[in-house]
DNA sequence: TTTATTTTTTGACATAGGTCAAAGGATTCA
DNA sequence: TGAATCCTTTGACCTATGTCAAAAAATAAA
């Protein structure tokens, strides 16, 4: 899926619109393993992926690594909370694969912002629809146990399991690795 | 805090705006235990909490009640995905307290989208915000323990503990009420 | 007040999932 | 092609938290 792509399907903006906010949009290869954004720094572009595959994670005091959201092609990735309040980012973005991007900085977004409604209601609807899976997840946190919460993680990211080590699974749904392996092997048969 | 001064306090509406958009939420007295919505219904409102105290909350195959999240005074309270995309909700809504709050229907909430830029923006800041918490809630559940848990939940709801019953903020942070008595009483030691 | 109902605490015990350690497999790099 | 690195699986054991049951405390109702 391109970009405008991406767009028209949230918001059918007009061409002239169209336009001009892609153009606003800088076009990135990303390779492999490469970081976005540290931890600390703040998160000043927001990404739409093309093609490839990204995280975000943060350590914990030990220094493990937590990941915390799987970013695939055709959807935005970015650190939320740091990018709209401009505070530093709790976590780090890396790009798992190596991938095709279009970025965009707050300053920039901010000025679309303002210049069209249709580009504030794209705004609206990309947080809420962000919000309906965040807050999915947060469901299969809260009260399922770990085989149901891989079951959860199928459905959210269907065909994710054979491009990211399974390491990077676990921790997005707060077990370890040796658990979800002992999941894997035993199919989904406890739930 | 007022409709109009949280209205406000997110976006610096003209006078005449504010009037306006006040003008299409409508007031309400709700009493203690009472239900906004069930489950399996769309949530077709969107509620400012002036005074009271509310929560979502769904029912697990056993018949357990699990709480998902809880909304205080001058703060919005709905069924997000329910609200927003018009689907079944999968909650319940529920007063905790007697409480008083002002409501608009999604067709309204919609036109005034529509009618006012300003008013897009606030429905972006909003959700942008909401993300923001939910996320934070979501890092608690994801790899802290139970103590930890509750102390991020004194953070995000501080004095919320004396006003509603140990079982659902138990089941608000993912433990059981036995669970979470123990940790009161220990004080937050093991941390 | 007294009684009934709901909420919270406590104890004994069970278990899902964590930890640690090591062995295999895969990939990547030279 | 072989060495080095990274990823996954497996086993033995441990612990935080769940379950069940009952008592105590608090709240509401009569």
């Amino acid at each position: 899926m391109t970009l405008p792509e991406f767009l028209l399907k949230i918001v059918p903006f007009p061409q002239q619109e169209l336009d001009h906010i892609v153009s606003q949009f800088e076009r990135d290869l990303v390779q492999k393993n490469q970081t976005l954004v540290k931890e600390g720094q703040v998160c000043n572009k927001l990404y739409f992926i093309e093609k490839g595959l990204g995280r975000s994670y943060y350590l914990k005091e030990d220094g493990k690594e937590i990941t915390q959201w799987f970013f695939i092609e055709g959807k935005i990735m970015t650190s939320v909370e740091s990018f709209f309040q401009q505070a530093p980012s709790l976590y780090y973005l890396q790009m798992l694969e190596d991938a095709v991007v279009y970025s965009i900085t707050r300053e920039k977004i901010d000025i679309l912002f303002e210049e069209y409604h249709n580009m504030e209601k794209f705004g609206r609807l990309l947080s809420t629809e962000m919000l309906s899976r965040v807050i999915n997840k947060l469901n299969a946190l809260q009260f399922q146990t770990a085989s149901e919460r891989y079951d959860y993680m199928l459905t959210e990211f269907p065909n994710i399991s054979n491009r990211v080590p399974l390491g990077h699974i676990a921790s997005y749904l707060g077990m370890t690795q040796e658990t979800l392996s002992r999941i894997r092997r035993n199919g989904t048969k406890r739930s």
